[in-house]
DNA sequence: ATTGCATAGTTTGCATAACATAATATGTTA
DNA sequence: TAACATATTATGTTATGCAAACTATGCAAT
């Protein structure tokens, strides 16, 4: 589906960057914000997730920081960048295309409330 | 995204499924009714489109039957199975779970009207 | 103490999706 | 006959999502 593909193969990215913008979370966190978030209808497993942070952090779209609690065990937490709110934000509105266009195909079938 | 994720992979064929639902299409049709069904906004190309047929045959799913029109050429025409009508429900239900969540997500701004 | 559990992160390797692209072939139109 | 739209097949690349194994640490119960 040509840029829709792209966006459903980005899925999890974009529900990452959503999360993370609204304050840094480590992965562990996240993993667990994204179910509690969703209402447990998305999980990310860690071998999605990290290697997903892992590449965003390459593409400079998050930004990690080790963090040492006491009383606690090292951390790595994420925020995200101001081009990561930019991706984001476009993200954003080819999600809201993407469901228009599904909801078109399925006749609306997908959004009963 | 757990099972959501297999969803979002699936999505492609759920649009086949759904569109042949209506009726009998081949291929380079097909590519035009997600097309034009989705108001422009889906795209599937045909290296994409074609391999998902042969794959959705080999399960099962749909039924390909090579049609000799005179004054026209040779066409393939794929019809949905039982067994795919099956699988479309399914998908639905688990397609309009995922916008659910997404929509929790991005606190409903993925459905604005 | 030590066992077990939840937390926390890393890495490997697999299956497959989506895609671009190229090759092949045919009917229609200029 | 050249160009174009139609129609299908095939190849190779890239990247995703995932399970699973591995390393580690803090905490609680026994």
């Amino acid at each position: 589906m040509k840029f829709e593909s792209q966006l459903l193969k980005g899925i999890a990215p974009v529900v990452v960057l959503e999360i993370l913008s609204r304050g840094p979370m480590y992965g562990y966190e996240l993993s667990q914000a994204i179910e509690q978030r969703s209402g447990d209808i998305l999980t990310l497993g860690k071998g999605t997730l990290y290697p997903l942070l892992y590449n965003l952090e390459a593409k400079k779209l998050v930004k990690g920081k080790w963090e040492n609690n006491q009383s606690s065990r090292k951390r790595r937490y994420y925020s995200i960048t101001s081009k990561g709110k930019g991706q984001l934000a476009k993200q954003k509105a080819q999600l809201r295309e993407l469901t228009a266009g599904l909801n078109l195909v399925f006749g609306g079938a997908l959004t009963p409330a």
